[in-house]
DNA sequence: CTGAAAGCGCTTACAG
DNA sequence: CTGAAAGCGCTTACAG
C-alpha cells in the first residue's frame, strides 16, 4: 500500500505538502496540487485513517451503544443503526457497533481506549446506568431517547407529546368523544420509558382540553397476549369503538384481530395510531398514523454529536423531532 | 489521558517492558509486572487502540457491508448485527458498520482506507459485484451467504439443502404425499438468491426420492399481497392441505390468514416451515420449523475471518451451519 | 508557497 | 530480564 510517502516522491514535493492537500488546510499552487494528485491516483493511494488519527487525535468514528429492553417490541433496530451509519457518513465519520450485554461496561470501555470521538446511545429510558460514565468523563455523547434528567448529555428524540396531540387532535376533529387508548405494559412506564410515558402524559391532557374520554387498555408483551387482549378488548362492549394507539406490537396485531372478529376500519371502528414506518412495511397497517421518523432523529443525533465534538462546553441540547400525521382514512367521523 | 509513557514512568521501568506485559509476548518478573500492573491501576491506563494499530498494522476491526434487497423480508437484520458484534468482541474484534448504497464502492473505500482488517458480507447472492474488489484485492473477508462461485473467498450459512430435507423428511415421515410450496418470488430466484436455490432443489429431489409431490406456490412481496396469494391458495381445492414453507413474510401472515378461514393447524392443514427464530419472536408461529440459527452463522463466519486474517493464503472454506428442526405437533399423521 | 522536523502512542527487533 | 532506538503513517507548527 502506497503512504504519503510514496505520493510526495512520486509527486516530486514534500510529506507536508502532500498533507496540506489531503487535508486542504493549507493553500497550495493549482500546479503541484495537479502533480500530488495525479500522483494519488497513480499508486492508488488512500490516507491510512488510523495515523490520522493518532495525529490528529480524531479517530472520526462514533460508537452506537445498542441495547435491549425486553419488553419492548422492537424490529425498528436495523432502521436506526443503517440511519445512524449513513448520518454518520455525511458527516464523515464512520460507526461502531458496541453490543455488550453491560451496556455501562461498553461506555466504560469505548472512553478508555479511544476507539470513538463520541458515543450515540440507543433506547435511552429514565435512570440508565451508561449516562453515569458518561456524564462522568464529559466524554462527547448523544442519547437517542429523551430522559427526564439528561445528566447534561444531548438528546435527540421523536416529539412524542406532539405525537400524542395530532393524534388526539385528529380524533376530537372528527367529532369523537371517547377513545380506547392501546398502551403499552405497565412496566415500560415504569422502568422508565420516557417515550411511552411523554405520550401518554400528552395524550390524557390533550383529552381533557378536547372533551375526549379515554380508556385505558395495556397490552402485554408477546404475540400470543397481544391478540388475546386486543381481542377481548374489542369484544368489550364497555370499551370505546375508537382506538388510539401507541404500542407496536399492538399495531402490528390489530389487523389481524380485527379480521379474525370481522370488524372493518373505519366502518365499525376508528384507529389512530403512532407506530413506526418500518412496522409498516412488514405489515399491512393502513390507519391514519404517525410516523416516528427514525432517519429524521439519526440525522439530529448525529448532527448534535458532531457539535459536541467541535464543541466540547457548548450547553446541552434537547432536540424533539416533529412527528407527521399520515392520513389514511381510518377514522370516522361522528357528529 | 495517561499513556504507556506516564506508567512507565510511575512504575520505574521502561515503555518497552510495559509493553511486553500489555501485549503478554514477553516474560516479565512478577515483580515488575506487578508494579506496572498497579501503576495501570492508578493512572486508569488504557491501551490507545489506535496507536497500537499503527505500530502492528492490525486495527483489530472487521467492517460489516450491509446490504438491502427488496424484494426480501428480513427483520432478522438486526440480528445478524448484533450477533456478529458479539462474535467479534469474544475474539478481541470490534465491528464498524459499512451502509454505503454501493456495496462495491463501499468494500473499495474499505480495502483502501485499512479501517479494518477484514470484511463481513452480508446477505450475498450470486454475482454480488462486492465480490470483485475483494477476490482482486486477496484482502480478508468472509461471506455470509453462498453463492455459487465464492471467487475464492471464505463463506458461511446455514445449509439450506439439509433444512430442506428435514422438513421433506418430517412431511414424509408422517405420511404426507403432496405438499404445497410455499416459496419465494421467482425474482429472487433469478437475482441470485442462493439460500432459496439450494432451498428448492434440495426440497425437489428429496421430495422426488421420498414420493412427495410438490406444488410451487410463489408468493410476491408486500403484505397486502401476501395474504392476498396465501388466502386464495388456501381456498383452492386443486391444492395441497400441506404446506412447505420458505418463505418469511408467509410465514408470518400464514397464521392470520387461517384465522381469517377459519382452519386449524393440524387439524384442517399440515404446516412446517423454515424461518429465522427472530420472526418466531415477534409473529405467532406455532410450526415445526427449521430454525435459521444466526448466532451461528455469525459465530462461523467470525471464526473464519479471524483465521483468514491469521493466514491468508490458506484455502477458501465454505461452512454449512447444521439446521435444526423444532417440532411443534402442525403436522397430521397420514396413513 | 514549500519543506525539515517533531510528535501522536504504540510495538518490536536488537543490544546489553 | 530490561531498555534505547527506530519505526508505523500521518499532521502541524515553524522556518525559510
Amino acid at each position: 500500500m502506497a503512504t504519503i510517502g510514496d505520493v510526495a516522491r512520486e509527486a516530486g514535493v514534500s510529506r507536508s505538502t502532500v498533507s496540506s492537500v489531503l487535508t486542504g488546510r493549507k493553500f497550495v499552487t493549482p500546479e503541484t496540487r495537479a502533480r500530488i494528485e495525479a500522483a494519488i491516483a497513480k499508486l492508488e493511494y488512500s490516507v491510512n485513517t488510523g495515523a490520522r488519527a493518532l495525529a490528529t487525535s480524531r479517530t472520526m468514528t462514533f460508537g452506537v451503544v445498542v441495547r435491549f429492553h425486553e419488553a419492548e417490541f422492537s424490529p425498528a433496530l436495523a432502521t436506526y443503526l443503517v440511519a445512524l451509519s449513513d448520518a454518520a457518513r455525511e458527516h464523515g465519520y464512520s460507526v461502531m457497533l458496541l453490543t455488550e450485554p453491560d451496556g455501562e461496561a461498553a461506555v466504560r470501555r469505548a472512553i478508555a481506549g479511544r476507539q470513538v470521538d463520541g458515543l450515540i446511545l440507543l433506547n435511552v429510558l429514565d435512570g440508565d446506568p451508561r449516562l453515569d460514565p458518561i456524564s462522568r468523563s464529559g466524554f462527547p455523547a448523544v442519547l437517542v431517547g429523551m430522559p427526564e434528567d439528561t445528566r447534561g448529555i444531548d438528546a435527540a428524540d421523536l416529539d412524542f407529546a406532539a405525537a400524542a396531540g395530532l393524534l388526539v387532535d385528529h380524533l376530537a376533529d372528527a367529532g369523537h368523544r371517547e377513545a380506547m387508548f392501546v398502551r403499552w405494559p405497565e412496566e415500560l412506564y415504569e422502568s422508565g420509558g420516557t417515550y411511552a410515558t411523554r405520550f401518554e402524559r400528552a395524550a390524557l391532557r390533550r383529552a381533557a382540553e378536547r372533551g375526549l374520554r379515554l380508556a385505558p387498555v395495556p397490552v402485554p408483551v408477546g404475540p400470543e397476549q397481544v391478540r388475546a387482549t386486543l381481542r377481548a378488548a374489542l369484544r368489550d362492549p364497555a370499551l370505546p369503538r375508537t382506538l388510539l394507539v401507541h404500542n407496536d406490537a399492538a399495531a402490528a396485531m390489530l389487523p389481524f384481530v380485527l379480521g379474525d372478529l370481522g370488524l372493518e376500519v373505519p366502518g365499525d371502528l376508528s384507529v389512530v395510531s403512532l407506530h413506526s414506518a418500518e412496522l409498516a412495511r412488514l405489515y399491512v397497517l393502513s390507519f391514519t398514523a404517525v410516523e416516528s421518523r427514525p432517519e429524521a432523529v439519526a440525522e439530529a443525533a448525529v448532527a448534535m454529536l458532531c457539535g459536541r465534538v467541535a464543541d466540547p462546553r457548548a450547553p446541552a441540547q434537547r432536540r424533539l423531532i416533529e412527528p407527521r400525521l399520515e392520513r389514511r382514512s381510518s377514522v370516522a367521523t361522528r357528529s
